[in-house]
DNA sequence: TTGAAAGCGCTAACAA
DNA sequence: TTGTTAGCGCTTTCAA
């Protein structure tokens, strides 16, 4: 006797053998229908009109992973970025809009790999590059010179604002050290002089090369820079309030700087906040400008160097599928370092200086 | 004569028939070392040892679009959002940090699919139910209430913040009315009388749930709300700012409210850019408190209602995995509907009434 | 302990 | 114009 029938599976979606058997079709015939295959040229008009009809009743939805499986393309970016903290979130809220606008308007979609640190990335990028994702977009990285031994060959790469050239990884940034030129440029031409720079990080090329930008200004406008004015922390709003508090504190009864130049908006607000417990104001007394135009300068007004991030979000997807359609072998012919402009910002928080210096208190 | 010889590929990817040629074994023996499938129970030390050696060697990373394919399962979830646009990102931002977190943690990936308008939904939810995500996140969904019948039913689905109960969708989200009675209740406590909520949109129930507390409040101290103190607008900084300044346009000469309870941060935000404008100080003549406690919030050290967006986030990840473990059919039987509690937070922008009001300029 | 065979759902050559 | 066949790379019975 035959076994009992086997309880019926819960309904799974419909296959294109399902849609092609209810339209007493092949499968191949209702993959040329519906997923514009180039199986052969063409279909007649009335298996064409049975498909669509039998897809329609059996809401048949294409699988995307055996479809994928079958094309060795699955139109899907990997972003790797780290994201923990409220600092760095800003930037990436900004790229990743960038990156996920302009992937959508090309037809793919983008997943997001996290690192709680880079040291992680020798052991988890090469993870992340499981034919799953057609390329990757590294954000931000703070990679060891060695990484090119470790990245995976076959998935092409881009970074945005990389730390190290990566042989085989396309960078994009802006040029950074010319909008720290105009800013500081532009201050210096409006009648200040003791511009005190609040920097990011040592090790951060970026923060060097704002600090750069603010002493070719000043070598531009033959200004010699104020002894001792420029000064480092962290890209954040306590790193700015503590940069700049522990400063002031050293410097009591000298005069007030005429401006502030911080390396980032965070730094900005955290000074601004430094300045207005002191009861200065802002940009009467001194002002202040920051850098990267985050949301946080624009809901705070404040003056800064916008640095084009969603451009750069956008425009990495763009090289990196330029990458994957040449095919990572056929070699990419473009640049390695793709380096966009940034743009003055000019807002509240920046005003000609004082004729009468104020002392620090 | 035989051909010429093809021309070789472009190097591939090892996969695990290349590993087992190597090893000198099959390709389910590789399998079953390398990707812990469970084809049999165990294979010997020596053939492990091979196996693990021609991977090293030909630098195996299995393919998890095949794997998935097999598996029906790619431990990836989807979140579905709108993200243009500054405001509402902040709110995905922080939703999105919890999600991701809370997904790695679990072995999974988030991919992201955005809409420019929920109104899309019905054309490209189902478009993205299409085998490579396991599940789905609502965020924030302004759906029709015929959603269901639309939505594909092989993905299971959560929603955070929806603005309907859809069937077969379970919802997350906080306690906005209790928060409001909250926050509403110790402004009342502290002596404020004319406290003004500066509400959002009339379409949105969140907005609706924080008028609600405010009344609550009223109610629960036996003081009458003052007449005409509940306006509404949008949820962003500019939505604020108009209101209020045209309320008080409106309102020359008449007692200066004692508080302003803005529906969200972003409206507090723009509530505190025209009341400094006015050369009001806050909190000494006027408390202002926002809701959400966005990173805004933080940095402007803004008194609000916090909302844990993060771990709305996280939560949304296990009950979807729940779910989708659960297998869809096998029915699940949790709550329909999750609410997470929100929770004060007292910042600088938050103290006692005046003893004089003071008038409107 | 190991391998052979079948299949996940779709696509691309080729033949009919 | 249509169907047949053979994979994509991995997994899983089942038999050896």
């Amino acid at each position: 006797m035959a076994g009992e029938p086997k309880p019926r599976r819960a309904r799974r979606a419909a296959t294109l053998a399902d849609v092609g058997r209810e339209a007493g079709v092949s499968a191949m015939a209702a993959s040329a229908v519906l997923n514009a295959a180039k199986t052969s040229t063409r279909i007649s008009e009335e298996t064409r009109v049975r498909v669509l009809a039998a897809a329609e009743k059996l809401r048949y939805r294409r699988n995307a992973t055996a479809r994928g499986l079958a094309h060795r393309r699955m139109n899907t970016l990997g972003v790797a970025a780290t994201l923990i903290g409220d600092e760095p979130n800003q930037y990436f809220l900004e790229v990743f809009n960038g990156i996920i606008q302009r992937a959508a308007a090309r037809g793919q979609t983008a997943t997001v790999f996290t690192l709680s640190d880079w040291h992680e990335a020798p052991l988890r990028i090469p993870a992340f590059c499981d034919g799953r994702i057609d390329g990757l977009i590294l954000l931000a990285p703070l990679l060891q010179p060695d990484a090119a031994s470790w990245l995976p060959e076959h998935t092409p790469m881009v970074s945005v604002h990389a730390n190290h050239v990566i042989a085989g990884v396309v960078n994009l940034e802006s040029d950074e050290e010319a909008g720290a030129f105009e800013m500081t440029g532009r201050l210096l031409a409006m009648g200040h002089r003791r511009i005190l720079h609040v920097g990011g990080p040592l090790d951060a090329m970026g923060a060097e090369r704002r600090v750069q930008g603010y002493l070719r200004a000043h070598a531009a406008a033959r200004v010699k820079p104020p002894a001792g004015h420029v000064l480092r922390g962290t890209f954040s709003v306590e790193g700015g309030r503590d940069a700049l508090e522990s400063w002031l504190r050293r410097h009591r009864g000298e005069p007030l700087p005429d401006a502030v130049f911080a390396a980032s908006d965070a730094i900005a607000l955290g000074c601004i906040d430094r300045l207005l417990a002191r009861g200065l104001r802002i940009p009467a007394d001194i002002s202040v400008v920051g850098f990267d135009d985050i949301v946080l300068a624009r809901t705070a007004r404040i003056a800064t160097v916008r640095q084009p991030l969603r451009e750069l979000g956008a425009k990495a997807v763009d090289v990196l599928l330029t990458r994957i359609e040449a095919g990572l072998h056929a070699g990419y012919g473009g640049p390695r370092n793709i380096v966009l402009p940034t743009e003055l910002v000019v807002r509240g928080t920046l005003a000609a200086p004082r004729t009468a210096p104020l002392a620090i208190a």
